[in-house]
DNA sequence: ATTTATATCTGACTAAAGTCAGATAATGCT
DNA sequence: AGCATTATCTGACTTTAGTCAGATATAAAT
């Protein structure tokens, strides 16, 4: 009862009756859970057919049938897919919006109940963010993202909200060289943000410069995804980005406030140099030669 | 994507498919997943057989026909209840017991899996506590316990070690006034343990005094199960128990560094009172009449 | 002692989920 | 063009889950 792994299973316990409750709710609807998902995938952006079978694990003569089955209701529409005629993709028709509509709304009110119902809203969000980082952390993509995009900005805000709280003297962006954006996109440099399910948990940018090297910036990691080794592959993402961009050099900058950022360094390959900035923040400066 | 109930959603999807991926594991032992969950509830200790269909949600004929298929495999026996022979009892046959082990190896070979892929393992087992406490506060039992039972212990151990935490000066249970356990027993008084599954999270004595009075002492409430109004009901349920005990007055100790224990009081019809003992800890004192 | 209530079981059923062996049609390779 | 590969579909099937109306035996109430 006060082991490590007793309190695991009590916490698989309460969340396996938790999604069996909310599995009941769909049966509420009036169509059979395995229906519901297929639906549910395909409204959520599943729109080929063979994707939305291997992300519900279902065989494919049972796949065929449910997708069948809802276009006997009317609530979705097949039709070859343009380059490959073999496969289909599957969109709703206006009453399977209406219809995934509803599932949402079921989730939604869900969710919300949850969070009404409880005290701690803050502590139960870091908690749920947590644990959900670290049940897919095997399924956590990087992707080179446009640093100008909703998810590249709210990592962005994230780290500059996590500089305030950790420099003594604080963080304000101004006064710190804000790179351009552009600096940070194809083909000066490159931005990459890494996406847990629908949440950006991790970023680090590569900055094209005119000096003859580029920089790397805005590495940070939400603190419910550390400890997975993400900083490392961010790292190694925006070295190869480096590498496919034709760059030899790179610096960063970096501030004895974040132990856990120099260590990252000095583990992989980076040398401590002297200061090539006149930026007011960092008081350590590394580089590494491709 | 950032909003709380994306976040919850998120954390739904992940673990689900978490669920998913043990009930899968479970099905690797050849037998359905209706069997081998009531096989487990059995080796867990539901023994009888109404208990097991109330506790699974299981029809009648249905949990029949499971406990028949359980029983031509030779993994458990059942028998008529001791006091009332409608009821039957199942219990688990050596083989059964083998077979019970062999799913407890399977979930905990996953929870110590789960634990040592990650680090932050704290940070990983507090949120699991949060959050199972929060999904299953409408099932928080309270129960009348024996002071020196595993459980009441364990609330114990937590509650000192927490006030270790939170006075300046520390906390020496010694040097306090450890009250027998004798004194917080029937008839004398009571000791009443709040569990939420197998994990005890909260606890209150009342002490019984030849003052012509009982105490109300060791309130505690584990940090992952406040803001669910428990301490409110752990105080209900030892004034209720004072009052079967035909005991008029009741008094307690706190200390100032617990502001959130005295708010509790003062809201319940407690009475701020000169101190009535020379307990080092307590600074305030509290009165009520039943 | 009779009636009513309770706990479990049995039989007959339906629905849902899952499996598997082809059938069909488009694609890719040589 | 011919052949292997791939994606999907169809039909025939099994297993699992779940429902419901009695049947049976015991217990509790009057």
């Amino acid at each position: 009862m006060l082991d490590p792994v007793s309190r695991v299973r009590r916490f698989n316990r309460a969340v396996t009756s938790a999604v069996g409750a909310l599995d009941h709710s769909f049966l509420g609807r009036g169509r059979p859970l395995g229906a519901a998902r297929v639906l549910n995938a395909i409204g959520q952006g599943c729109s080929d057919v063979g994707e939305v079978r291997d992300y519900l694990g279902l065989d494919s003569g049972l796949m065929s049938r449910l997708l069948r089955s809802l276009e006997d209701e009317g609530l979705i529409e097949t039709q070859a897919h343009q380059d490959d005629a073999r496969r289909r993709v599957a969109s709703l028709t206006r009453a399977g919006k209406r219809e995934f509509a509803a599932y949402e709304a079921l989730s939604n009110t869900q969710a919300e109940g949850f969070l009404a119902r409880n005290a701690q809203r803050e502590a139960l969000l870091a908690a749920m963010d947590l644990i959900a980082s670290a049940l897919t952390r095997d399924r956590i993509a990087l992707a080179e993202t446009d640093p100008r995009s909703d998810e590249a900005r709210y990592c962005l805000r994230e780290y500059y909200a996590e500089l305030g709280r950790r420099f003594k003297q604080g963080f304000d962006v101004s006064l710190s060289r804000d790179p351009d954006a552009k600096d940070m996109r194809r083909p000066r440099g490159s931005f990459v943000v890494a996406m847990s399910d629908t949440l950006p948990i991790g970023c680090v940018g590569l900055k094209g410069t005119d000096h003859g090297y580029a920089e790397i910036k805005r590495l940070w990691v939400a603190p419910s995804a550390r400890g997975l080794g993400l900083g490392k592959r961010l790292m190694a993402v925006a070295e190869n980005a480096a590498r496919t961009l034709g760059i030899a050099l790179l610096r960063l900058d970096t501030n004895s406030a974040l132990p856990e950022a120099g260590q990252l360094y000095r583990s992989t390959g980076w040398r401590e140099i002297q200061r090539f900035n006149d930026d007011p923040y960092p008081d350590l400066f590394f580089e590494k030669r491709l």
